[in-house]
RNA sequence: GUGGCUGUAGCUCAGUUGGUUAGAGCACUGGAUUGUGGUUCCAGGGGUCGUGGGUUCAAAUCCCAUCAGUCACCCCA
């Protein structure tokens, strides 16, 4: 038979025992803070009809969305017409209705206004599962990753935003890694862009003026006017990144000013609810960062995000208010917020660092090795005995060379081999071999347990 | 969607100005050692050289196309 290349969908992995054993770390971590802090766990299905997700992330992000092919006969729903036009959005949308989810707040959403009556609020959630977006993967970013999502919905009290801020800083703390939490607040952006006089394209202002950092005024300038932002405004906005206005402590003040002069009252809300974060979050790994634009488009409050403060890589984490998710599904007046732990990348950054604890990738205890049948028989009943005790142990199924067995268990890193042949089976004892010394001893079962507790 | 780099054994890679039967390490199997792992020694199995075409007496090597992977941009966890 020919066989076939094995290979893997681009931007997926397979996991080894080893990767799983880190990747539950973290989750343990993860999980473990979100439950001691109240958080419920939920899980919501792969897929989801096209019509719950589409048009919530943006252009680009209904781009990334997977779709799954209608089963049966597709071409019987299928529009022709759009083939024929070499329309691929129009054609794809007629042979596909589901498709698999980009994130886990917009099926959060979904699952908030479909449960309402049974839901007590606010309903504070936590959801761990993998999501998919069909990008370019690349170092960092892949096409099937886990998120770590907790959320609070139907509160708009600030003290929800203080909460989760300090879930990121207890987090990131037990993992070990030094993070700057930075924040912002979408009302800032939102009266910024009024400010410069383009109210309705604040988002698409604010991801360009995020770059700053990184490609310099000239650059932001450049591709504000690729983007038929008017030249006034770029003036107006390179005069205040030369002033220093947008940066440092200073700078909510000055911006205050500019919306109590026009009265942009959202940028004024704004201003207050950054401050009254800023000094009720209690931890100096919090930073303003008032350019920061970064997220999904369905924010509408505070926005988080994490930066590891030890490496170069894309943000660990991210978050923010979403005032009306639920609307678009019928719900009115349910303003939520969340936070979002990116599993693989905090695994990227901890590989890097060699942060995992030593322990993590602890296997059985003890591998029990019998010579024939009986051996291997008697070995499962020893088995029992030593599991009862808590103690992890493994029985080798197969009748082979000693040497074969022995091989296993040094690869498998257990701690102590029992061997158990023909004499030992006569005599009821166990011949207890410490893997690390080489050191063997004849001991009854309950000898045994005695010394691997010790 | 745009650009760079890379495709040779299960994995990591070497392979000279194109030249006979394509190599190494690791892994795997057997033996030295039939009741003892890690070290060592010996032997063995395993390849459409990503795919298709072209140049040539001759292509893993040069050219073109294509596919795949990867990195960067965009955007994002």
């Amino acid at each position: 038979m020919r066989s076939i290349k094995p290979t893997l969908p681009k931007g997926t992995r397979d996991f080894n025992p080893l990767v799983m054993a880190k990747r539950n770390h973290i989750v343990s971590v993860i999980e473990g803070a979100f439950e001691l802090n109240g958080f419920q766990q939920i899980e919501t299905p792969a897929m989801e009809n096209l019509t719950t997700l589409t048009g919530k992330y943006g252009n680009e992000g209904d781009q990334l969305l997977f779709k799954v092919l209608n089963s049966g006969d597709f071409l019987l729903k299928a529009d022709r017409g759009s083939l024929e036009d070499e329309d691929s959005a129009r054609f794809g949308r007629s042979i596909t209705e589901k498709g698999l989810h980009y994130d886990l707040t917009v099926p959060l959403a979904r699952f908030v206004v479909m449960n309402r009556n049974d839901i007590h609020f606010p309903f504070k959630r936590y959801q761990i599962q993998p999501v998919w977006r069909a990008d370019r993967p690349q170092k960092g970013r892949y096409r099937e990753f886990y998120q770590c999502d907790a959320d609070i919905i139907g509160s708009d009290s600030l003290v929800n935003e203080i909460e989760l801020l300090r879930l990121f800083d207890s987090i990131f703390r037990d993992l070990s890694l030094d993070v700057e939490i930075q924040i912002n607040n979408r009302k800032i952006l939102e009266g910024l862009a009024i400010h410069y006089e383009v109210g309705g394209r604040f988002t698409e202002l604010t991801i360009i003026l995020d770059k700053l950092d990184k490609v310099g005024i000239k650059g932001v300038c450049e591709e504000l006017e690729r983007n038929d932002f008017p030249t006034q405004m770029i003036e107006m906005f390179s005069k205040d990144v030369a002033s220093g206005t947008l940066e440092g402590n200073k700078a909510l003040d000055i911006i205050e000013e500019w919306f109590n002069f026009a009265n942009i009252q959202v940028g004024q809300k704004g201003v207050q609810e950054v401050r009254e974060l800023m000094s009720a979050a209690a931890s100096d790994k919090v930073k303003l960062k008032l350019l920061l634009a970064r997220g999904l488009d369905y924010y509408t409050g505070c926005i988080f995000e994490i930066k590891s403060m030890e490496t170069e890589f894309g943000s660990l984490g991210s978050g923010g208010r979403y005032d009306d998710l639920t609307s678009l599904f019928g719900l009115d007046g349910v303003s939520g917020v969340g936070i979002s732990f990116g599993l693989d990348r905090i695994y990227d950054v901890m590989t890097e660092l060699d942060r995992f604890p030593e322990t993590v990738d602890d296997n059985a205890d003890i591998l029990l090795v019998g010579f024939d049948d009986q051996c291997i028989l008697k070995s499962l009943d020893y088995a029992d005995t030593i599991r009862k005790a808590g103690i992890k142990c493994e029985v080798y199924p197969d009748k082979v060379k000693f040497k074969k067995s022995m091989k296993y268990s040094d690869q498998r890193g257990f701690k102590y081999v029992g061997i158990i042949g023909e004499e030992e089976l006569k005599l009821d004892v166990i011949a207890l071999k410490d893997m690390s010394t080489g050191d063997q001893e004849e001991l009854a079962v309950s000898k045994v347990i005695d010394r691997l507790k010790g």
